[in-house]
RNA sequence: GGGCGAUUAGCUCAGCGGGAGAGCACUACAUUGACAUUGUAGGGGUCACUGGUUCAAUCCCAGUAUCGCCCA
């Protein structure tokens, strides 16, 4: 047989990945809309970070979402796959800003909002398309005729739409809370962005005077404990618990605060924990979260000390008394906290210091440490609008996969506080506000329509702030379709009817909160449905010893990397082979490889195919296999489409994955491809015809079956393999995912080659234990066959002698003198050796046989001498077991006698 | 402190009430016929521990230990 294979003799997955990318796109492959009558599968992408680069989570996440995308594409549905990015509001900003700074020019404040926002954009058209670029290196399906971002004219529409709606429901307010605040950045952060750090530090322990001086019993001072010392200029009171015996009596006292000299109560509240430190608590309603329950509770002032860059701000009227003020203000927070703690151990009101290592919050961002601080910022009633979110999620409207991490969201929805959404950045949908010079608010969609309500002349200013990044994605999948708040053009309407709800969304567990949850609110608000009946959760990457990978851990695995190396191909199979549910993925590369081996697997199968002629073969009807080799591989195919089908349908993909790897590597390339062979290469016309059909058409369904998991290999072996195929002339991607029916499934020649394989691993199996070198052909006497088996080792003589490396096969009543034996089934298998045989070898190895059967009988007929197990065992499994017990006990006599013979 | 989860072969992980599995790694053998990015054969596990439920437990329940993650 000549090498005239058009296949290369190796697979380069680099040489056609582009190529094959770049004719799926042009070609409109992967447009919604393709196939009008058919039901449509719609997924909005989670959207990257527009100064995003592809990393291992994105890869993941988005070869998931591609398999799916194909599968359901080849099932026939019209399937959108909706892409785009994310305007990502301080992550952009900051991207920018540093490129300023980089090359001198003039900060963000020096060159204006206007100006910047032109910066941005630009950087945003230069940049912003690195991670699409990279996900359609990684084979991503997405209908980028679609593609959409966050700041879009049409989703920026949207976004007024629904502030100005949720305002006028009441459902947006401003309010005047502690937020989290980052000093680098000048904005608020939510709670999600917020990062606690386990930190060493110290606990203060500082004595307040009381302002009457000492009780009759000379106590004359009560000891607060601190984190912070810096935020004792914001004090207003110190709290016990009511209950707590020692400090009964001083409820309702006065304490002079030290250094500023205010004077401040002692006051009852839970929030006092006695068992903790002193048992008491100096009270900074204005800089502690706790704190500002307390005082609200106890109606205290909250007195700011502290300015939007952290240093001390003193202009508060409460500090109007405090002598020398002016050594204080302006002092950054660290210099005053050394500041105070050294004034206080001065006036000896130290008690003393521990080291202590508590949580501090830092900005996920920014990397500085968070303060709450007092300010003016617009939100949203969360717990309101959770309300039929939490519903939908009961009644089952939207499920999760796996289904645990509902308790995640219920937990987290049942405690949800109001949602700031207010940043004090630039880059975002500003917020539509105006105000008049009173301060009084207008929210409106457009300038004109809040001057309109404010009246002529009155003059307005707008807010200058924007929102949270997350109030845009929120919409994601409904402004993505075109939804503009109702009043789309009919033909959008039609087009947002059609794939909202969307099916199902894939994403890791950690934006649950950030994302899924407000996702749901919104869609139930504006659409009255939820947005996705299914969410599948999957895991998180990690390095290969289980660390979260991080670019200051230096563990990052970058995928990009990875598939110059491997392959795009490989990398996706690794990491759907990987996504069991709810694990981590600890990724080691040696899985990539052997993933990549697999696709060359594949491909050497498929030049085999093309040498022996497979694709110029002629149609093959999986109903008329006439041969028990291809009635035998029609049922492999069925059963290896069944594996496959259901697996994706319940979203198992490393169960899918591991399906399509066997039945390709194991039944297909192992036993099918070397069972073919000599019909293959035989003279027997119409049994080498119909060899060549079947090869050809599973070969076909094996494609099939992989292309959603490796695209790129089986579209180019498909391609490649056209020419020589006339009835081929469509992309793989678009053909159509087998449905063949189980009862193609035939009992007889599974029967047949099941035993002929089993027969072929006996005899290898004793030859190498027996050191029979590999190239010897041997003899082969089979004794005690049944009729079935007779007829089995006639119509398979040939490949069994070419597989088991025999000479010939004969049968006889009895066991040669100096042969090695084995069993299988009823009969026993016997190659003598009489020349070489190492009696003691083959006994110890029949020994070691007869041990390991007489294990299972043990067990076995334990079980079956089990009174309870007789009673109360279903009829099946007792039978099941029967009959286990009496093939083993067969096998044991067999066995047994072989071992007899040569004793 | 609250919640979720994990502990199975040297490594990374499936399985989850009735015969312990995969990939990689390892050992031996094999290179003219698709493939050495290969083939054939093999070794390797009291399924963390202790109790309980059950005719039957790696699997269910309780507790212990160790390790993760999330929230406060």
């Amino acid at each position: 047989m000549a090498d005239n294979s058009k296949l290369d003799k190796s697979f380069d997955p680099t040489a056609i990945e582009t190529r094959l990318y770049e004719a799926w796109e042009n070609e409109g492959c992967f447009k919604a809309g393709r196939v009008p009558e058919a039901a449509p599968y719609t997924i909005v992408i989670p959207p990257p970070n527009v100064t995003g680069s592809l990393h291992m989570g994105h890869a993941l996440n988005n070869t998931l979402q591609d398999i799916l995308c194909r599968f359901e594409r080849m099932r026939g549905r019209d399937v959108l796959w909706q892409p785009g990015t994310d305007h990502a509001g301080i992550a952009t900003q900051m991207v920018v800003e540093r490129q300023l700074a980089e090359h001198g020019n003039e900060n963000r404040r020096e060159m204006g909002r206007e100006k910047f926002l032109e910066r941005v954009w630009q950087w945003k058209e230069e940049s912003g398309s690195t991670i699409t670029r990279q996900l359609r290196r990684l084979g991503a399906s997405c209908d980028w005729s679609r593609e959409r971002f966050t700041m879009d004219e049409g989703l920026s529409k949207a976004v007024l739409k629904v502030f100005v709606t949720l305002y006028e429901q009441g459902l947006i307010y401003k309010d005047k809370r502690l937020v989290n605040w980052d000093p680098g950045l000048l904005t608020a952060i939510s709670d999600l962005e917020v990062e606690q750090r386990e930190t060493n530090s110290h606990m203060w322990h500082f004595n307040y005077l009381l302002e009457d001086g000492p009780l009759s019993n000379g106590v004359g001072h009560i000891t607060v404990a601190t984190t912070r010392p810096e935020t004792m200029l914001g004090d207003t009171a110190v709290a016990v618990h009511p209950e707590d015996p020692r400090y009964r009596d001083l409820i309702g006292k006065k304490i002079v605060l030290p250094i500023v000299g205010r004077l401040i109560p002692i006051v009852a509240d839970d929030y006092a924990d006695p068992e903790k430190g002193s048992g008491a608590v100096k009270i900074t309603p204005a800089h502690d979260f706790n704190d500002f329950e307390v005082g609200k509770r106890c109606g205290l002032a909250a007195i700011n000390m502290l300015d939007q860059h952290a240093a001390i701000d003193l202009s508060d009227d409460a500090f109007d008394t405090m002598e020398g003020k002016d050594d204080w203000h302006g002092l950054d927070r660290y210099a005053a906290r050394k500041k105070v703690v050294a004034t206080m151990e001065a006036m000896g009101l130290v008690d003393k210091i521990e080291p202590d290592t508590h949580m501090v919050p830092y900005g996920d961002r920014s990397n500085q440490v968070i303060e709450p601080w007092l300010t003016d910022q617009w939100y949203v009633d969360a717990e309101t609008m959770a309300k039929p979110a939490i519903a939908a999620v009961k009644k089952g409207d939207t499920k999760f996969v796996p289904p645990n991490w509902d308790k995640t969201y219920f937990e987290w929805m049942n405690n949800i506080q109001p949602w700031c959404i207010s940043r004090q950045l630039w880059w975002g949908h500003q917020i539509p506000a105006w105000y008049d010079e009173d301060g009084k608010v207008y929210v409106a969609e457009s300038e004109a329509a809040a001057q309109a309500e404010a009246g002529p002349g009155v003059a307005l200013t707008r807010d200058e702030d924007v929102l949270d990044t997350w109030f845009s994605s929120a919409l994601w999948p409904f402004s993505t379709l075109g939804w503009t708040g109702g009043d789309e053009p009919a033909e959008t309407q039609d087009f947002i009817k059609r794939h909202y709800q969307t099916d199902v969304l894939v994403t890791g567990f950690d934006i649950i909160f950030f994302w899924v949850a407000r996702m749901m609110m919104s869609g139930l608000h504006f659409k009255d449905e939820v947005p996705f009946h299914t969410v599948y959760v999957h895991a998180l990457v990690r390095d290969e010893k289980g660390a979260k990978m991080s670019k200051s851990k230096g563990n990052v695995v970058d995928p990009l990397e990875l598939m110059d190396k491997y392959g795009a191909d490989a990398l996706r199979f690794t990491l759907s082979a990987m996504a069991a549910m709810g694990r981590d993925i600890k990724l080691a590369e040696s899985r990539v490889e052997g993933y990549r081996n697999f696709a060359t697997k594949l491909w050497n199968a498929a030049r085999f195919c093309e040498m022996n002629d497979c694709f110029e073969a002629g149609n093959f009807d999986p109903a008329k296999a006439s041969l028990p080799l291809t009635q035998w591989l029609v049922g492999e195919v069925v059963r290896a489409q069944n594996a496959v089908t259901q697996a994706l349908e319940a979203y198992r993909f490393n169960d899918a994955s591991n399906a399509v790897y066997q039945f390709i590597w194991n039944s297909f390339c192992d036993w099918y491809v070397e069972l073919a062979k000599p019909a293959l290469q035989g003279e027997d016309a119409a049994e080498k015809a119909e060899m060549q059909a079947a090869t050809k058409w599973a070969m076909e369904n094996a494609l099939r079956l992989l292309h959603p998991f490796m695209p790129f290999v089986t579209e180019e072996v498909w391609a490649k393999t056209a020419e020589e195929n006339q009835s081929r002339d469509n992309h793989l991607m678009l053909d159509a995912w087998p449905s063949l029916p189980s009862d193609l499934i035939n009992q007889a020649a599974d029967g047949e080659i099941n035993w002929l394989i089993e027969a072929i691993g006996e005899i290898r199996s004793v030859r190498s234990e027996m050191n029979v070198p590999a190239g010897a052909q041997v003899p082969l006497v089979v004794v005690g066959a049944n009729a079935t088996t007779t007829a089995r080792l006639g119509e398979t003589d040939i490949v069994l002698k070419r597989l088991a490396r025999l000479a010939d096969i004969t049968e006889a009543d009895a066991v040669p003198d100096g042969a090695v034996q084995t069993v299988l089934g009823e009969a026993t298998l016997a190659i003598p050796l009489a020349d070489v045989i190492d009696v003691d070898a083959e006994k110890a190895r029949l020994k070691k046989d007869i041990g390991k059967v007489d294990g299972e009988i043990k067990k076995i007929s334990g079980k079956l001498g089990n009174q309870g197990f007789l009673d109360k065992a279903p009829e099946a499994v007792i039978e099941e077991n029967k009959a286990r017990l009496a093939e083993e006990e067969a096998r044991r006599d067999k066995l047994q006698s072989a071992l007899e013979r040569i004793s």
